[in-house]
DNA sequence: TTATTATTTGGTAATATAACCAAATAACCA
DNA sequence: TGGTTATTTGGTTATATTACCAAATAATAA
């Protein structure tokens, strides 16, 4: 592998490890829907505001989401909804490898 | 957020994580191409063939990938080529920040 | 101004990843 | 049989990730 390729899948790599996390998969679900504002998705993960606001930023960095101030509260926005066509395949993973696993059940 | 849509953005993670590491996007790549013994994309990537190896378990265990046995060879054949759909996306993500990138310099 | 709410940042501890080497296993060749 | 090639597995060490708490910062409300 030369230098420029790997260049090219380490760029690639920073996305996906920003995207693979439960609770980041769940903030760009949500965001797909709608904006929302740290202290709510707080509510909804119902972890440590500290820990959201870390994934949040990580996120951010990744160039995922990005955010907008309003009075003192900070809205995360889903800059690339793309992503969310690549669900569809990760499902389709997600059952060839379950009908795998009853192919085994059942024999 | 609950258990039912926890399990689900659990799963989801950890086909991402399988597929979030340079040498596995790598794999991923050469295998869209041809499959592949463990031998040629060890000689491919540079690395010693243990960590080859568990890079390819990695990705079996996810789903990504299945291996096919001839002779004393295992080929690793990609299983899931929806995968590489997604990377049009990411690509886009990475254009986009090295856009913005970009524009803070000329300010 | 003081208190409250929203958010980020630094620190720490637990856990997970990743690389390499060495050794085990399996198939093939001479 | 003995040697070579292909692959996986176990062990070790270094690094990265994650969660929470505590503290800092900023805006708003009383």
């Amino acid at each position: 592998m030369d230098a420029e390729a790997n260049a090219r899948f380490e760029a690639r790599a920073l996305i996906l490890k920003a995207m693979a996390h439960p609770t980041r998969l769940f903030i760009i679900d949500e965001l797909s829907r709608n904006e929302r504002c740290v202290c709510e998705l707080t509510k909804l993960i119902g972890a440590d505001v500290s820990t959201v606001s870390k994934h949040l930023s990580i996120l951010k960095n990744a160039g995922i989401v990005r955010t907008e101030k309003r009075g003192s509260k900070i809205f995360y926005i889903l800059k690339t909804p793309c992503i969310l066509n690549f669900f569809s395949c990760v499902e389709g993973v997600l059952q060839s490898n379950a009908r795998e696993q009853l192919s085994f059940i059942e024999k």
